[in-house]
Parts: C-alpha cells; sequence; structure tokens
DNA sequence: ACAGTAATCCAAAACGTTTTGGAAGTCAAT
DNA sequence: ATTGACTTCCAAAACGTTTTGGATTACTGT
C-alpha cells in the first residue's frame, strides 16, 4: 500500500497539515511530536509523491538535458559532458531527466515539451549553433538554462574553451615542427565554435607568415567517417599537406586512418592533429596531438551555475571562459622534419 | 503566463472535461469541436503539465537508472549501456531519469526514493552482485524492473550474455597459442558475473589438460589501477603466467601497462586478454583481444523488455541470454610461441 | 482577572490533470 | 406522446502535496 502523509495522519492523530511542516523541518511544531511523527514515518518508510510536491511547488530538483539522437549518445565528447553534469547535479541533491529526441521529432519540440511540462527547473544544451533557435526559446520562455558555448548573441549565461586561443597553439605547434602545408578539416559552418577554430587556425598561420589556401580547407560532420574523406579530398592534390589539424578528435581520427590507408605514416610523412582529447585519443594509433577540452569538468562546472541560475542567486561569472590545452603526442611527429 | 487546460476551456468556452478529453482523443466529442480545440490549444502553444497528468494517473513515461557515482560514470561500459536504453527508451517516447548516488549515501535508499516517490514506471538494473538488495528490494515492491545480468536468485526478468563460454573461448584461444601457464584477474567476487568467467576460465584450462593453480589468481576491482597492480602480483614469481586473462577489459588495459612497464612487449613476450570489448580497447596498444558484449544492443533489449513488464503483457522472453563473440587482435600475440 | 504574547496545531484551498457517472439534447421507432 | 438509443457535453471527485490564515491553549506581566 501507499505510505502518504495521510497515513501518517491516520496513525499519528494529528492533521496532514502538522505532519507534512514536521518533516519540512518548520518551526511550527513541537520538537516531541515532530520525533514521534518522523519516527512513524520511518518506520513505515514514507517518501514523498514527488509528482504531487512538483505540482503544488513548481520546482523539481531535476535538471535536464536534451539528446540528439542522430549523434550525441554514443559520442564520447557528450557521455564526458553528461558524466561531469550528472556527478555535480548529485552532489546538490538534483536528478537527470534525459530526454532523447524522439526520432523523427523537431529538436525544438522536445525543448518546448521539457520546459512546458514542468518536469525541470533548468536545463544544460551543448553543442550550440551560431544562431540557436533553442536558446532563443528557452531566453523567450525565461526558464533557467546555462550553455556549453557561445553563440553570436551572447546575453545569456555560458561556460566556453577559448577554441581561438586553442587552434592557434596546434598551428604554431606545427610551424615550430617545420610544417608549411597545413591543412584543417572543418566543422559544420553552422555549429558556434567553428568560427573560433577557423579565426585561430588563421592566426597561427599568419603568424608563421603564411597565407591560408582555399585548397587546404575541407569540411567534415564531426563523425569520423567524414574526417576520413575530407582527409582524402585534401591529400588528393598535386601538392597535398604535410600536416592535417581538423576541428575535433573523431575526425582527426578518421583522417588518421586514411593517411595509413593511403600509405603514409602518421606522425613521420604526415602530421594529424585533433580537437577535444576525447579518452580514445590518448590511446590512438598513434596517439593524437590535440587540445584538451575538460568537458567532465566543464559539466561540473556548468552545472554549479545552472543551480545559481535557478535559485536566482547573482552569478559568480556569467560567461566563464576556459584556456584549453595542447597535448602532444606522437600523430604531430616526434622529431623536427623537412 | 501558463498554459493550462482551464486557459483553453475559457478560450474555447467548453469545459475543462471536454478539452481533456478532446486532447486525448476520445470519441465522445464531436469532430468540429475537436478541431476547434485543438486548434486553440496549438495557438497557444499548449503543453501538459506532466505533473499533474502523472498525480492523477500513476504512470510517467520514465524509467529510471540509479548511477553508483565511484565507478560508473566515465566507466564506458556503463555509458554505452546508458546509450542504448536512452535511445530505446527515446523510440517508446520515454525519458531516461537517471539519479546519480549521491557520494556516501547507501545505495539502497537511492532506489527507494525512486521507486516510492513515484516519478518512474521502471528500473533497468546492472552489474548486479550475487546476492542484490536492490533486486530484493524491487521484487519486494513489485515495482517493474530488468536487470542486465544474472544473479542466484533467477526469479526476474533479465538479459545477460553467457561469461562462462565467453572466458572459456578465450582461454582455448590462448591455450591454442601453445600457452599453458595462463593467469587470470577476477573481478570483485560478489559481483554476479564472476563466478561464470572464473568457471568458463576453469573448463578452458580443463578442456586443454590443465589444471587451474592458485598462484595464477589475482583479484582485481574492475578499475584499470587495480588490473596493473594484479599484474605485477602475477608477474613477480619464479614461473610466471605467460598469459594473463582480466575479467574485464579496464583491468586489462591496466595489466598491458604493467606488462610493459616490466620490460616485457604484450602480444610478443606475453598474451594479455580482456572482457566487454569496450571501445578504447580497440585502439590499445598493442589492441586487446577480448569478447564483445553487445552493450549498445543489450540496452536496447532491456527497455523492450521494460516496457512489456510496465504494460504487463507477457514477455516474449523472460530470460535473455546473449552469446559473446571472441575478438582476436594482437594483445594475444600473433604468431604461435613457445 | 485580564490583555498580550508565544507556542502549537489545523481546515481548507490550491496546483492541473484524468475519470466517473451522469445530464441534456436529438432522432427514429413505436 | 413516449420510449430507447445515440451523441455530445460537463460537474465534481480524486491524486498527494504545500501553504495560507487562523484557532486554540498556555503562559506572562500587570
Amino acid at each position: 500500500m501507499k505510505i502518504t502523509l495521510k497515513t501518517i495522519s491516520e496513525e499519528s492523530g494529528l492533521s496532514i497539515t502538522t505532519v507534512s511542516r514536521a518533516l519540512a523541518g518548520y518551526d511550527d511544531v513541537n520538537e516531541e511530536t515532530r520525533q514521534k511523527i518522523v519516527s512513524i514515518a520511518e518506520r513505515l518508510g514514507y517518501q514523498p509523491n514527488l509528482a504531487a510536491r512538483h505540482l503544488r511547488s513548481k520546482h523539481t530538483q531535476t535538471v535536464g538535458m536534451v539528446i540528439p539522437l542522430t549523434s550525441y549518445f554514443s559520442d564520447p565528447f557528450f557521455m564526458e559532458l553528461l558524466s561531469g553534469v550528472g556527478r555535480q547535479a548529485a552532489e546538490y541533491g538534483y536528478d537527470l531527466l534525459l530526454s532523447a529526441q524522439q526520432p523523427g521529432e523537431d529538436e525544438l519540440n522536445t525543448y518546448r515539451r521539457m520546459v512546458a511540462s514542468s518536469r525541470i527547473d533548468g536545463m544544460v544544451v551543448a553543442r550550440i549553433l551560431k544562431e540557436d533557435p533553442r536558446i532563443t526559446f528557452l531566453k523567450e520562455a525565461r526558464h533557467p538554462f546555462i550553455v556549453f558555448g557561445r553563440s553570436n548573441a551572447n546575453d545569456y549565461p555560458y561556460i566556453d574553451v577559448d577554441g581561438e586561443a586553442g587552434m592557434r597553439a596546434v598551428v604554431q605547434h606545427l610551424t615550430e615542427m617545420g610544417h608549411r602545408r597545413i591543412a584543417l578539416i572543418l566543422s559544420p559552418r553552422e555549429l558556434a565554435f567553428t568560427s573560433a577554430r577557423y579565426a585561430g587556425y588563421v592566426q597561427g598561420l599568419r603568424a608563421a607568415g603564411i597565407e591560408p589556401e582555399e585548397t587546404y580547407l575541407a569540411e567534415g560532420t564531426l563523425s569520423a567517417d567524414s574526417g576520413h574523406a575530407a582527409a582524402l579530398r585534401l591529400l588528393d592534390q598535386t601538392t597535398p599537406p604535410t600536416a592535417i589539424a581538423a576541428c575535433n578528435d573523431m575526425m582527426a581520427i578518421g583522417a588518421m586512418q586514411a593517411v595509413q590507408s593511403s600509405g603514409l605514416e602518421v606522425g613521420r610523412d604526415i602530421a594529424v592533429t585533433g580537437f577535444d582529447d576525447i579518452p580514445p585519443s590518448a590511446h590512438a594509433h598513434p596517439p593524437l596531438t590535440t587540445v584538451r577540452q575538460p568537458t567532465y569538468l566543464i559539466g561540473r562546472q556548468a552545472l554549479d551555475m545552472l543551480i545559481q541560475v535557478i535559485r536566482q542567486e547573482p552569478l559568480d561569472q556569467s560567461h566563464v571562459l576556459l584556456m584549453p590545452e595542447l597535448v602532444i603526442r606522437e600523430s604531430s611527429g616526434t622529431n623536427r622534419r623537412r
């Protein structure tokens, strides 16, 4: 049988109100009665019905995250973020509601459902577009949210890593290794972080006195397969690049496979670099030179910020920008070349 | 402002009852009125308040999973399972409530909270113990659940892989490669799958006429570090093993590092194998010979089964046992030895 | 003895939905 | 005109909480 406040009320001979207030710790109930109520509640194994509580009190101790089925699940980057968010949510006693988007459903719909159905107190949004309708929606709905990433309009709290600096460091490293023909495998242009990483690439080249060339640019979709295809296109020209920088690790891993299948050796004949430092990258063959985003920690900090937004506390810092770290491994070559 | 049934009721001049029934698709409302109601609902962007709905109707379209913080998050195996469950949940229109267990909190408490607070319709339980209090609890509470794994008492629906056959295949492979001194790094004894894998190990040895020896057994905690330590212990004896089988991939990866740091080469001087085939294993150095558990698919199928339990439909199969597949890579040696 | 205060309790409303058990109206058959 | 069968609608109850706005009692100082 279900144990409710009513059960305890009957058992104790006190009103439902008093039972509720006793358990909630209000000070207008006698310490002795509280003891009695608490002990009955424990004996019966009372657990409040959260649906009822939420209906009444308007907050749910739950934060939400939407997962577009196409890519995010099984994407190690996203999983790491999820871990961080989940970990920190537990710290605050919050649960995490994952709504994988229903197949074929408009993504924005999933957001609408989540927000308007009032099952969550706030949302974490990741991998945003330059013009992101989800953010527009959340802003309009005045629903608490936190973003991993920056877009064009930045009037919302976010946490991000400096992709420009990261990619600049990659290119600087490559030029120091003697490379001059450095190609870039771009992420989709509509993604918010693409322009920052591209800008860093250009800056890195110019700092070494190199003009970027159209023929050393290729576009991928973030997946390993797309990195593979892009690398093949880049290599298939009269003066192919001697280094390939990819905008994320998955594409870099695909690119390495492409390089190897062309009979070249990564790290000796050609350098390959990534961005993200997802766990597999350290164990790739050869280990991948990349830019570390502390994704797990970002998840945790994002949740910290979200809680502040939910509680309407002023944010310590509403725009957090982390400096990424260049991680040099073998894929970019162990010895100077050329 | 919040759009509720009342809003639509006032807007349309119809009762709340009729609005509710119209939107729910009952056939006791005129088609014309339904059109009107639906169009108003759409215009206003009505989204039902799920807390209220759940309070009244007793089911939540949500399944739950508890994640012990200590190990599971950031455990690739568990993440894969999560992906499968999440993916399939979306297929049925279910959401996924993740409750990471609070640090220091009794795990069973988290289950109690989840179940009794009536926020979920069913649970997925993974990595169970031989005697698992969570299962006892769920059975007693008569709350729908599905288990990945088998324990001693099997009177509940589960899906599992045949760990005995898997480990037998590993040992058979190793003996065929000429190994006679084959060590085993055990998972914790209280875990349900440990005994099956151990049994397979013994069977595999006996099939090749080898008696298992106490000195070739070590125990780990599933983590890479524990595998590392266990391997060092195994190697530090007068006649060390020539092959080390680990009960999961993480420990195998740790063991490989230990072997390498002892100046030996994995795959040539000594063979190492794992169990699970988590994604990093294919890219390990050298790539790890292991037993593939289709964890993602298991997650999906587990959810299929859970939905059936929730709907009180008879299960197609209440005990599913999958055959795992031996994946031979370089860590077990490419050429016959000895 | 009396007002004033503090301590302790509670009835009832509210949250937004679904469901129950009709009511009202229409129409056709008698 | 009455009956029965349909169709279409709705008032009210229920789900289990929290909160509001007192009510009751006991104690204090005068």
